[in-house]
RNA sequence: UGAGUAAGUUGAUUAGUCGCUGGUAUAUUUCGAAAGGAAUUACGAGAGGAAAGUCCGGGCUCCAUAGAGCAAGGAUGCUAGAUAACGUCUAGUGGGGGUAACCCUAAGGAAAGUGCAACAGAAAAUAACCGCCUUAUUUUAAGGUAAGGGUGAAAAGGCGAGGUAAGAGCUCACCGCUAGUAUGGUGACAUAUUAGGCUGUGUAAACCCCAUCCGGAGCAACACCUAAACAAGAAGGAUACACCUGCUCGGUGCUUCUUAAUUGUGUGGCUUGAGAUAUAUAGUAAUAUAUAUCCUAGAUAAAUGGCUAAUUUAAAUGACAGAACCCGGCUUACAGAUUUACUCUUUUU
RNA sequence: GCACCAGUAGCUUAGUUGGAUAGAGUGUUCGGCUACGAACCGGAAGGUCGGGGGUUCGAAUCCCUCCUGGUGCA
């Protein structure tokens, strides 16, 4: 299985947000972006204003653990940062959630593969 | 039995499964001329008591492996000790609080000098407004007087007796203050005693004085490699300029400033250290010494997670909370559980 | 990670060094003026001076500590 390829430099991300388009679940939304390539990157971004550090660790540790379930799913080409909306209780977030969100926004931006 | 004080410990554990980070491997596969890189497999490891706030002190790096003097600035401030160092800690002294166990304490100097003390009050430091007393020319004036009044946060040592025209440390006893002497203590200081009658309010967390200490910047420091860029203008050029507060001395060097440009977020720095644990010795203690054993995160858009089951529990769906060069402290946050020592109270003997 | 700055009325701010009534503008509100409204005139309310502790007779101001917001550094 491949290593998943995270977003790193400022102006990536700031390429995804001006060009990609925008999806939003309950709790956390998203920016889809197809950048012409054969890899997929993932790119997380959690505001300091969200709650404390460990409480934006576990945030991060969550859509990554989800994003895995869907990866082998996702079409290649395709570049993705996941936002936490903002208004909401960090501390209320669960496992559950962000697992059916993520799976909803996926479907809206029709990047699964057909087959599964 | 109830209430409380101090010092600590702990901060869930176990199993299965899917994954993450870096380490080791004469392992396997693959790329490469090689150095080496990538993937897989196996093994064992992987976040706290505060990792936090960044409030102090050091190590380390660079600035000259940082020098001398004066100034300016900053910090600390009872005593002795501990420490690499400290604004930290330990043991004491003085003061304050509590019935007590015990707790708090930036605690040098106001007699070196300067400033300030609103309102009220006669007066806020050269004290006479009312009052009291004496004298005279008696609805007034002069003089004496700090016992009484009222104001204020603060009013000129306190209280009692003698004394006096009225009073006053004017005199005396006791207490307080200042100075000396003796004894005890390493010392802060304590105790005893003698003398002075005692004029000197508060504020130094106001300026300041005294004593001690302090060069600056910070791992985004700094070093190395690859690629790109390496342009324009200005200043100075050895009697000058720069070297990160000023001046003088000394030393070193050829640079300094502005605009433009400013990549690979590459590698090292990076974890064996004033390290941890146990025992013994010295010390009231902080701590030191010796011996033995152990190696215990090193990421960089940033690793500890998801699911299932069980146990302990009042609660396990969690208290506070996430290492970023490393240590010693301080401060702040914290559900609870638990150990030791001690105090007061109630009852009984 | 490191270094640094700020917080005063609903909003913008003065006062902070140098201590003793917290003061303006704007907004709100009441009254007047007007046929009505704006403008104008007069009045009023609104402040734990970010929170807590200390020094002092007395703290927005001095000292310590915490909270919130912001800035810079490869």
């Amino acid at each position: 299985m491949k290593k998943t390829k995270m977003l790193k430099k400022n102006y990536e991300f700031s390429n995804v947000f001006s060009k990609g388009s925008y999806y939003s679940g309950d709790v956390i939304e998203a920016f889809i972006f197809n950048n012409r390539s054969n890899n997929n990157f993932l790119g997380l971004a959690i505001s300091s204003k969200a709650g404390h550090a460990f409480q934006r660790n576990r945030i991060k540790r969550l859509l990554r653990e989800s994003y895995w379930l869907y990866e082998n799913q996702i079409i290649s080409g395709i570049s993705i940062v996941f936002l936490l909306k903002k208004q909401v209780d960090i501390s209320s977030v669960k496992f559950d959630i962000v697992k059916k969100d993520m799976k909803r926004i996926l479907e809206k931006g029709k990047i699964l593969k057909e087959n599964i």
